[in-house]
RNA sequence: GCUCCCUUCGUCUAGUGGCCCAGGACACUGCCCUCUCAAGGCGGGAACACGAGUUCGAGUCUCGUAGGGAGCACCA
């Protein structure tokens, strides 16, 4: 049988990291083993669910590459369905219709807490047996076995035991009209044909019951494979308030997507030492057994680290694009300047994200905005500056404009004046950039391009003079 | 309250009874390299929650304790 997976997110906001992390879970698992990927929209709480909702989260998963095999389903699409499933159940004496208000369910699960029991429904139309008859109160329960016990072998948590004791009669058709959750799941899972239910470990008391469905329905239970949660620095719940929870705002924030991925697969799994792993080695190696059980707290440094790593090691060219919609952010016109790719070259292992990378770039496509006080009252305002700078602009102004030939002139300029790398690459570098921090002087300068470069010298020694 | 789950350096983790006075990575830190900033190289400090038991031997098995989490909805 071939393993199928899925990802069935609620449209109620953004893609946040943990589902980002089940979907990429839920992906490398289906692919390792040949198997089918499938994205579920599960958009029945029809008060929360929204379109912008929809179109976010199939952004984000578009954005990361976790494309999928069928879907996405639309649960709203399948209301017929999960009705004619449930009258089956009524009819076989599985399930049965109630007629409690929600008050009267209120008041009954009050009165269980009083007695320090758990808040259940208590049963009453459990074996009465009632028709079927128009009231707004109408719901239809699901039968759960009373005797016995549910046992099922998580694939990351283990073995779990559940006495049926501890599970009332659950709601599965509400008096809306809409199937709830538990239901329409096991449905859905089983039409789709899902081998392998990955998803968060909060949903770990309901499989019992989910199983019971299963059972009543006489389909084949699959395996579960129930995450640990991701917690934030301090270990609470992530929440937008602390820290970023939306994909694609860790796009804005400079990331990208490899870089997440490999965080995110590495957070709660590992291989051995290793820490990077190309797509293919996620599929080749990813095997969900081996995840951990323990909650991981995300560390925004590491996912840094690793972002650093791709922006160093990947093909400059590959990152073009994904650059360019952060220097259009930045509100930078590329019209004139340097080449993307080439600032790209210059910048990445001196920068942690794209974002960053974007602000740098700044002092290349438009004027020096200010000028660093102490940077030219150091580097400009000497003995020497003003030499260097001369020399500089005579080499600079005829020779190959590549960084390596730069380079080469930088090293005449300070053979010529018996000067230290120090004393020539410094005062250039204000010059080029208004500040004493910035690439090597030879990418510096190469990136301003030849009359942009001449232009500040000029300014640089008017500077110095005046 | 009840049920279920979790617990190795600050963080992510390796570890499936002896290879562990616990290994790697991020972060921190010392030195080297160096035109600035980085990057890079070589070092350093830093953990088996606690207590019993099983065993010749326990981070690894069992049981308690403590701490943390999830759920107990006509929300998913």
């Amino acid at each position: 049988m071939t393993v199928r997976t899925r990802f069935a997110p609620s449209p109620t906001g953004f893609l946040h990291i943990g589902g980002a992390r089940t979907a990429l879970y839920c992906w490398l698992e289906s692919r390792r083993r040949g198997g089918e990927f499938i994205l579920r929209i599960e958009d029945t709480d029809r008060e929360r669910s929204t379109d912008e909702a929809v179109k976010a989260i199939l952004d984000a998963m578009h954005w990361l590459g976790l494309d999928a095999d069928e879907g996405p389903f639309y649960q709203t699409q399948r209301l017929e369905r999960y009705k004619q499933v449930a009258d089956e159940l009524v009819a076989a004496g599985k399930a049965y219709y109630a007629y409690e208000s929600k008050d009267e369910i209120e008041a009954m699960r009050e009165a269980a807490m009083a007695k320090g029991e758990k808040p259940r429904y208590n049963g009453y139309y459990r074996d009465r047996n009632e028709s079927f008859r128009e009231d707004p109160n109408r719901v239809i329960r699901f039968r759960n076995p009373s005797e016995g016990s549910v046992v099922f072998d998580d694939k990351v948590k283990g073995r779990i035991e559940w006495a049926n004791s501890e599970l009332d009669d659950l709601v599965i058709f509400r008096s809306d009209g809409w199937p709830t959750y538990n239901f329409a799941v096991v449905v859905d899972d089983i039409d789709m044909g899902i081998t392998e239910v990955i998803r968060g470990d909060d949903h770990v008391n309901n499989t019992p019951r989910q199983i019971n469905i299963y059972h009543a329905l006489g389909a084949q239970v699959p395996e579960f494979a129930h995450l640990p949660m991701i917690l934030d620095k301090e270990g609470k719940k992530l929440s937008k308030r602390t820290s970023a929870v939306s994909v694609m705002d860790y796009r804005a924030d400079g990331f990208v997507p490899h870089a997440l991925l490999n965080y995110l697969v590495r957070l709660g799994w590992s291989h051995g030492d290793q820490e990077i792993f190309s797509r293919e080695q996620m599929i080749a190696l990813f095997d969900i057994a081996d995840v951990n059980k323990a909650a991981s707290r995300f560390d925004t440094e590491k996912l840094a680290w690793l972002n650093q790593h791709y922006l160093k090691t990947d093909e400059p060219r590959s990152l073009v694009a994904e650059f360019e919609w952060h220097l259009e952010r930045a509100g930078i016109d590329t019209a004139h300047g340097p080449a993307p790719v080439d600032v790209i070259v210059a910048l990445r292992d001196r920068v942690h994200t794209l974002k960053e990378m974007a602000e740098r770039a700044k002092i290349w496509y438009a004027p020096i905005a200010e000028w660093d006080d102490k940077a030219v009252v150091k580097h400009l305002k000497n003995d020497s500056a003003v030499a260097v700078l001369d020399a500089a602009k005579s080499l600079l102004g005829a020779c190959e404009w590549k960084p390596e030939p730069i380079h080469q002139v930088i090293e005449q300029v300070a053979a010529k004046l018996e000067l230290g790398m120090g004393k020539i690459a410094q005062p250039l570098r204000v010059a080029m950039t208004g500040t004493q921090v910035s690439p090597s002087i030879e990418h510096t300068i190469y990136l301003a391009g030849r009359v942009e470069a001449l232009k500040r010298i000029d300014a640089a020694i008017a500077m110095a003079q005046g």
